[in-house]
DNA sequence: GTCGGTGCAAATGCTTTGCATTGAT
DNA sequence: ATCAATGCAAAGCATTTGCACCGAC
């Protein structure tokens, strides 16, 4: 991954802020300071995360929410397509951000864990052919590679 | 669905007994009733299922299997490569039987909870190229489909 | 001031595990 | 006879919920 791959968060805090404010006002819901630092905690996560994760950010930013607010609002950053579920395991809930960047997919090692994100157009064609082919409408997918990272072995043994 | 489509189960139910003990001995396990019972279960549901429909299904046939083993059962299933874990949503573990099939990907219909089940050769190659793109072997992958199904809303106004 | 939000702790639901008993090999 | 399997009930875990208090609007 070349070294400037990593797009300023910042510079995305700020639309994301206002979009989730405007669908929560929407609803007749409150923009509070723990939804504020959730949005951040999400957003320092660039890529796949998980509830307990976000906990971790944001005890390293001294901020402090509950599991239960954190789980209240993930369903409402999902309604406002803010992020996304992303089903990676059957053990615990897995997410990611999807405003302003694609949904993407995922590529799995089996050995390292490590995760892999693409996007694929190829596969969006597809899909559609598949939905309509069945008399659907597709609105959306998920998929996974599972495999094995080539450099898997010669990385482990440090 | 045409009359016919049914594979007839009972036909696969000998060689799948005998891959599955086979499977037990080398592992210095044992074939039980009630793991042949759980095997009959998978069996009648041909597609994708859940722990509680194994439970029904075996109640219904008179059979009395506790959830401790299932589960147990489950585990070496998929070992085993007779079944495998599929995800459907976060909630709960589904699986599929895949010996003698090919493992299928799932198309959901978000509406009704319709799930159909397909094979695309498109999508296997795709999925070789996206691994290699990455430095990764695949070795398998999940394929999800969200959509609405076109008789959706019709269907449901009765 | 009114509701919705929050934290906490208890509850839930799926899955796993400890233990005494049962059963396959 | 031995060692794994079973059923049950309890434990585990991620997630949800009830409730009393707090805070955005």
């Amino acid at each position: 991954m070349p070294a400037n791959a990593k797009t300023n968060d910042s510079d995305i805090i700020q639309p994301l802020c206002a979009v989730f404010r405007r669908f929560l006002k929407s609803k007749g819901l409150k923009f509070t300071a723990e939804r504020a630092t959730i949005l951040d905690a999400v957003l320092s996560k660039n890529g796949v995360f998980e509830v307990d994760e976000l906990l971790f950010e944001m005890h390293q930013a001294g901020q402090r929410v509950s599991k239960a607010t954190i789980y209240r609002t993930i369903k409402h950053l999902i309604e406002a397509e803010i992020i996304q579920e992303v089903l990676l395991d059957s053990r615990q809930a897995h997410y990611q951000l999807i405003f302003g960047r694609r949904p993407m997919d995922h590529l799995v090692c089996i050995e390292t864990g490590k995760i892999i994100e693409f996007n694929d157009d190829a596969l969006d064609k597809i899909r559609s052919r598949i939905a309509k082919d069945h008399g659907f409408d597709a609105i959306g997918h998920r998929f996974l590679i599972y495999g094995v990272s080539k450099d898997a072995g010669d990385d482990v043994n440090g």
